[in-house]
DNA sequence: ATACATGCAAATAATTTGCTCTCAG
DNA sequence: CTGAGAGCAAATTATTTGCATGTAT
């Protein structure tokens, strides 16, 4: 039973606001990879009241305790993931759709990389341009 | 003998301007992974009339022909490779420095990947985050 | 009670753009 | 000569922050 993302909140101490029990609530029950802009959207259309500003300092303190993870693609904004496993992204360059995939080889090679290159291995990503094939 | 910067501007039909000359050989005589702040500083040193707006516009322009590579680290800002090689960053989180390394077998997963997946590969990039092995 | 959150609006920071003038081809 | 490029300053965009007020614990 992984513990939901309210739960982590709880444990990891923080005041459990109205804002953030609809913050939470709209990344639990959404796709990955929103943009501030979209969580602000579906926050505020469940609670009119809540401001941009708040959502940005909401996924600004959940990143920095490690529950959502934050990408740079290549837009001028970012987006997030919620947490959980390992996992790299395909970005179609036609869409933006982003596909999430999975791969042990690279880590692997990850970790042997950065061992030869005298580095303790904080993080990794690795990102896939591409777009659907035709016919 | 590989072409150099100013050769492949000129090949691609580019008014030469003496601000892009200097650009360029700021670009062609410094380390790679520079921001458009550093940039605009070595440039303005050569030629104190440089505008920032005309450090943005040219970089832009050599990004669309492909004759820089823009790359978007954890920074609040862009950092620019000039061309060639294909490599990866392995960017040091407590210094920023970032170290070029080149791989073999992770191109050869990301198309094995990218097919298993239905997708024409586009690009791809892989960054990996660590810090020196202390002792 | 009280420290921490929020909303709002103003402030930043990076990057882009409108406009007029200049210059490379 | 002429259209692409440059400088300057104002505009945009994403994100952050100061401050007065609200609220979870």
């Amino acid at each position: 039973m992984g513990k939901t993302l309210q739960d982590r909140c709880i444990a990891a101490g923080l005041k459990m606001t109205g804002q953030r029990k609809v913050i939470i609530s709209v990344l639990e029950n959404s796709d990955n990879h929103l943009s501030v802009e979209m969580v602000y959207e579906r926050a505020k259309a469940e609670d009119s009241s809540i401001s941009l500003a708040t959502v940005y300092r909401t996924m600004n303190l959940l990143d920095e305790l490690d529950l959502v993870i934050r990408h740079d693609f290549n837009e001028s904004f970012s987006r997030y993931d919620v947490n959980i496993d390992d996992h790299y992204h395909l970005i179609d360059t036609e869409t933006s759709e982003v596909v999430e995939f999975e791969n042990s080889e690279v880590e692997a090679i990850v970790r042997k990389v950065a061992a030869e290159l005298g580095y303790d291995l904080v993080d990794h990503r690795l990102e896939v341009y591409g777009h659907k094939k035709k016919a």
